[in-house]
DNA sequence: GTTAATAAATAAACACCGTTCACTATCTTT
DNA sequence: AAAGATAGTGAACGGTGTTTATTTATTAAC
């Protein structure tokens, strides 16, 4: 009876192909791009096929945000993971966080400057509609940050601040500079600059 | 022969109400709203003689961000305008676009977060398909906060640092939290908390 | 006052979008 | 070989921005 497993692994298959090629044109051709007739078209099924794989558009969306929230802790994590020093861990990360969005805006984009549903979405894997999962990919990028904060608050390194909020503002200030580089170049052309600057001066203004 | 003035004034008047229209569904109804058959339906008259008087939808979004940004100017500008003390006037100018970016969001979401061709081209009035305009609203807005810091950095209170990139990064810290706060508020609930953080560990960093 | 010219507004169409659904063709089981 | 299940399709619905031939109304000329 392996008709069924059959079955099944091309119904993955298939999925699997949907995805790529989503991935593909959203990556190459940019998020407007991303229409179901386009993705129909690249793995040359019709429209409606798509639609047996997943429910809609922005499931297949939910999951590119999915992954970019895995790139980034894939990204983070590491840098997080070798330094000892909180201050110069938060450096770290702030590199890493700054660099992945230079070197991918496209995700950048879909993660942090679209529609927050997607968001939303990506954050309840499968479970009800509150949108607060501490376990996620985004969550535990952020955590890292917290903690690095905390940490440093800890050991006296920096002035007794609250350690989330104050958390929030590192990543505020670098999401700002990235943000504007990346819908408007031309407002923010230096962003590596800007981005140091911002962090650089908060470390400073922080300091026991 | 005042039939051509009355012609032109009519042609002004229903090219107003137009934009008069387009404002209104925007504020009320948000971005996505605001689509050609909508505004033609509210001002009782076709689609295709929106275009009579606009050559395309972005055309309209354009005015709707140069009035955006004139907006902001006249927020900003009064609160500059006030204090003497550069520091304590780069607080105000905070304090200002802080404010206007939540009691505002969807303005600004349209001036700061959307594609960058909106913002290009309002900062073009009707000059060449270059973007950089120094007498520009946008400019004349950043300009002010600009001005702060290069004064704060020849009065002493600041380090010497480069007035232009600086004021990018103060900005940029502002506006990744009211970003984020509009894009997906759960990230960013406490908006006033996380500016006023990025703000003042900013300028406790730069201080002399 | 009637006719010709001009300008404004429209309705209908085009090409796109996401999505749905009746239907076909193929494969699997009996 | 017949019956049943299922993957896939193609056409359609209502939506988008935009274009154009056509109608309607106003103005100008005779």
């Amino acid at each position: 009876m392996g008709v069924a497993e059959r079955r099944e692994r091309q119904k993955a298959e298939l999925r699997d192909t949907i995805l790529a090629a989503a991935r593909r044109i959203f990556i190459e051709e940019g998020a407007e791009a991303l229409t179901m007739r386009r993705i129909a078209e690249m793995i040359e099924y019709s429209p409606g096929t798509i639609y047996l794989y997943f429910e809609s558009r922005e499931a297949i969306a939910i999951q590119l945000v999915r992954e970019g929230f895995e790139k980034l802790v894939a990204v983070i994590g590491p840098a997080a993971a070798v330094v000892a020093d909180p201050v110069e861990r938060i450096r770290a990360i702030g590199a890493a966080y700054t660099e992945f969005g230079i070197a991918d805006p496209e995700t950048y984009k879909l993660i942090f400057m679209e529609d927050a549903k997607y968001v939303y979405a990506a954050m309840t894997p499968s479970a009800g509609p509150e949108p607060c999962a501490t376990d996620e990919p985004g969550e535990q990028a952020f955590g890292v940050l917290a903690q690095a904060v905390a940490e440093a608050v800890e050991r006296g390194l920096f002035r007794p601040v609250e350690a989330q909020r104050t958390a929030e503002a590192l990543w505020a200030g670098l999401h700002g500079a990235l943000s504007l580089h990346i819908t408007c170049p031309v407002m923010m052309p230096e962003v590596r600059a800007v981005a140091t600057i911002v962090q650089e001066s908060m470390l400073a203004g922080l300091r026991a």
